[in-house]
DNA sequence: AGTAAATATACGCCATAGCGTATATATTGT
DNA sequence: ACAATATATACGCTATGGCGTATATTTACT
């Protein structure tokens, strides 16, 4: 097991993950469009994804976070430490 | 934006995020059946889960995730730094 | 080896994610 | 205000995830 020094955002929820993966895309200036078009995904599928309020398949999440060049990281809890996706707000 | 310490583990497929779930669970010594009834599955479906060559839902990985305590991160592409899951082979 | 426990599969069923297509509703720029 | 772009929804359809239940198959223990 090792320590590693890294940059990322605490998620929970289908929500938490959609708005990470919005601030993504928007930070790349890409429209639901691009993204989608990168994830092999249509562009209403990027809308609910990024809104969270339904329920998403795996490899659906997998392939945009792929398209945005994010990893995907789990791990123990580190109480405290990082960023809370609650916090950005 | 904050960089923060932790340990996390690297997962891009299904299968890896298969293996992560599965080796959580027997370091705390719980049978599939034991994980499933505290993520609210059944046994079966955690066993497809943990072998990962069926894709399953986002809210299914997150229950189990949270049952396990794990925490799900989303970052930037951080090369070479952490460890790989497929280091661990 | 033999038994018990754990894990992997199977089958019918139901719920729903995502598609294709289309349109309504923001949002942005001039 | 207007136009153009971007985002949110809608509808029928198909594919499939997970359930319930049950049973193989594998693994662990004496």
């Amino acid at each position: 097991m090792a320590y590693i020094y890294c940059m990322s955002t605490l998620a929970r929820t289908p929500k938490q993950i959609g708005t990470i993966i919005q601030r993504a895309r928007k930070q790349r200036d890409w429209t639901q469009s691009d993204l989608a078009e990168r994830a092999g995904l249509r562009q209403g599928t990027i809308s609910v994804i990024e809104k969270g309020d339904k329920p998403a398949k795996l490899d659906s999440i997998l392939a945009v976070l792929a398209a945005l060049d994010l990893e995907f990281r789990v791990g123990e809890r580190s109480k405290g430490a990082g960023q809370d996706i609650e916090e950005l707000f």
